[in-house]
DNA sequence: GTGATTTCTGTGCGAGTTCTGAGCCAGTCG
DNA sequence: CGACTGGCTCAGAACTCGCACAGAAATCAC
């Protein structure tokens, strides 16, 4: 893996400028591992934890900027685990990860307060989107411009969705707004079917690589249409995207 | 997920440019959680006591600028805790919290010194909106413009309750108001349905999401009716609503 | 109380979106 | 040159989402 700081996204940074922190906590190995590698390639770094006293004691020690928390866990539920970490921690904010069908009631409101929640499954892109967005409104980010990304003459504004090229609002689906985001963190860099695949779509998608090149193409008619291209194939690696020339 | 400080909402903030400080009290941990967070969310600094006796030794060490107050507590009222914390903060405005049903004689001459009631339960959009005009009228705000929100066309007075587009009154009910108080606080912003329901729906509705899209079909219907529309659907993502071009 | 207003639930339709599968085209390599 | 692999696109199937409508329930005003 490699390093994700682009000039498209700001990177956030603690005050005395190392790295935001951020705790993962779920009761499965496998997800906090895929969350895990999905933060730390945006350079922050990673504490996980699988019960609710682990993850309260890493709260504790670790100070963490934002924290991801699954609502189902072994030992204590996901508010009883907020509770104890506002006691330490009062103003972090908090990512739930929560199943389509639980009753949302208990994770509802929360959103209120400036926390957030996804429901299961998730895919990364989305995870670490809302991440970021947590952080930019709670924590001490030194660089804390507002939420548009820009690649040439091609923006994208996280918040309203906006996107333009070339002064152009162009409308995107909520799929294709997705992939467009991932790549314009990732400018000029080569991403693989493989990789999209994870970051954008569901962690649990059972469906072809194939759609990455459906969407691949429906993005390019939407912002290449008669331009110069922004979107290149790299065949056999991936796409890249960078400002036309 | 939103972030609250928007142009049209002003920040407050005290003389010596450190964050409003607020004090929540009521023995449900939930609630003061709950609130904390929307509270905290504004960009104030927030303080929580469980009892009584917490509530005044609070009041006088963290010296607030506005308390929001349950009326049932476990030691002694809300009436008792006001005369003795009104002993150490005589200007400090008050919200009181309390029951539908409780006898509204004693809360009701409050109002008129400059302190508000709400009944529980409430949304959290009116909580925050309530404690915003209380400071208002007491608290040293530097930026003491008026309550009036306006995107657009479109105005919204805080207190007066009114709202007008192009010049023209527009009669809303309270929901209505609540929502689209909420969307002007946040102009230009995708809200999904989630944020909506958790911000202006009463905090122990358990309803459908479909409210939402009914009551945004009543907005349309009363401020965009024959005009350009301000309110926009993001499929899949949630409502905008921007100035008319 | 009674009627008017407001709020909410449930359902069904239509449009927009997502995905599958197949066929085609273009490089690549033997 | 021919076979193969990888990528692109089309068409349509399957599905989801948002919206409207109608009526029930709750609330308010008198």
């Amino acid at each position: 893996m490699n390093n994700q700081s682009t000039s498209a996204a700001p990177r956030l940074q603690r005050l005395d400028g190392s790295p935001v922190r951020v705790l993962v906590v779920d009761d499965e190995a496998n997800l906090t591992e895929l969350l895990g590698m999905a933060l730390r390639y945006e350079g922050w770094e990673v504490r996980a934890a699988g019960t609710g006293m682990e993850a309260v004691r890493a709260a504790r020690e670790f100070d963490p900027d934002a924290v991801v928390l699954d609502m189902m866990l072994p030992d204590f539920d996901g508010m009883e685990v907020l509770r104890r970490m506002r006691a330490d921690n009062p103003n972090v904010p908090v990512l739930f990860l929560t199943a389509k069908d639980a009753v949302e009631d208990r994770v509802s409101g929360l959103t209120a307060g400036g926390d957030d929640y996804v429901t299961k499954p998730f895919s990364l892109e989305e995870v670490v989107a809302r991440v970021r967005a947590l952080m930019r409104r709670t924590t001490v980010a030194v660089n804390a411009s507002d939420s548009v990304l820009v690649v040439g003459d091609l923006t994208l504004d996280e918040d309203s969705h906006e996107v333009m090229r070339g002064g152009e609002e162009i409308h995107l689906t909520a799929t294709e707004f997705e992939l467009l985001r991932y790549l314009m963190r990732n400018p000029r860099r080569v991403l693989s079917k493989a990789q999209i695949l994870d970051r954008v779509w569901n962690y649990d998608f059972g469906g072809q690589a194939n759609v990455v090149e459906l969407y691949i193409s429906y993005l390019r008619k939407k912002i290449d249409a008669g331009r110069d291209p922004m979107i290149h194939t790299m065949r056999g690696a991936g796409y890249v995207l960078k400002p036309a020339v």
